[in-house]
DNA sequence: ATCTGGAACGTTATAATATAACACTATCTG
DNA sequence: CAGATAGTGTTATATTATAACGTTCCAGAT
């Protein structure tokens, strides 16, 4: 499967979206071994749930899933989230209170994100134009960037067509 | 007072900040009319002390401010506050939930915003070359801009000086 | 001047999101 | 195995936001 920005708004059937899952856990999997931190069972079942769809999911809606497979309590959602986050594994969507797996991880990064406001379907790119432009437009107030939130909403491909504008 | 992009980072002192509370409330009231929008004591009193600093402020902050003229609820507070966005004078910081003046009212708009993690400063841009890459970008996989979040978080011209990396 | 309809506000309760604090357990290291 | 550390369980609570419904206020019509 190759990554590119759009994926996540071709990625339509079941089948295909199984191979979405593995391959994040496998490259989560690998990338803890890297790093030296632990893929414990609920940090693997939460990076799981937020993969089971791409669409970002609330943390209250992970703890009931988790739930299914016993009592949990918020923190240990939060806190299996926090840590996927740091290893940049899942990204939090400031706009929307909530989570979405990381289309290419490796290290943590901001990234920039395309949400449909119809299907709720989240792509996520990392055009450094853009990157670029906002460093060079915050250099310009004299102002040095160390993290930068973008998230765009709109109408995917799909939805677009489905629903013209 | 010309406003310059970074005009927050350059008001330091009191009496220069009255300025841009007066003015603020200036020309809300006159946008209010334009709009044929009642600016009621309360949205005047709260957009005022979304005002009192170039700094983002939480809705409930601003309800501990506003009890200090008597008794007010939650609601109270974020119904002038959504009054107040639609009409473009305030914007809310999604990375931070707080709520902030807006430097150029006229018409509700996005805004990108620098935000200085040090002293908490909030200067609002308004680049064009921003917005447009970001919504080429997006148009390049097939997706239709509504709305943009661009929060930049990073350090002052000031807070850079006194503290460099 | 009064009536009236809708907007604004008051009030109570509660939803939704997130974290503090501390005890217990599992895993690694020596 | 002992001790240290990271991870998890558990309870309680903080923080942010909204639902629902009753009352008040105000502009425009009579």
């Amino acid at each position: 499967m190759t990554e590119t920005p759009q994926a996540a708004f071709t990625c339509q059937d079941a089948q295909h979206h199984q191979n979405c899952i593995s391959e994040a856990l496998d490259r989560a999997e690998l990338l803890c071994q890297q790093q030296q931190q632990r893929f414990t069972t609920i940090r693997r079942r939460v990076l799981e749930l937020v993969w089971q769809q791409h669409k970002p999911i609330g943390a209250y809606e992970v703890l009931e899933l988790l739930q299914q497979d016993g009592r949990t309590a918020p923190p240990t959602v939060y806190r299996a989230l926090d840590f996927l986050q740091q290893l940049g594994l899942v990204h939090r969507i400031a706009s929307l209170n909530a989570y979405v797996g990381c289309a290419h991880p490796g290290e943590p990064h901001d990234g920039q994100f395309l949400i449909c406001e119809s299907c709720k379907t989240l792509a996520e790119l990392d055009v450094a134009a853009i990157t670029c432009v906002i460093e060079k437009s915050a250099a310009e107030s004299g102002f040095v960037t160390s993290r930068q939130t973008v998230e765009i909403m709109g109408l995917c491909p799909s939805c677009r067509k489905r629903s013209p504008a």
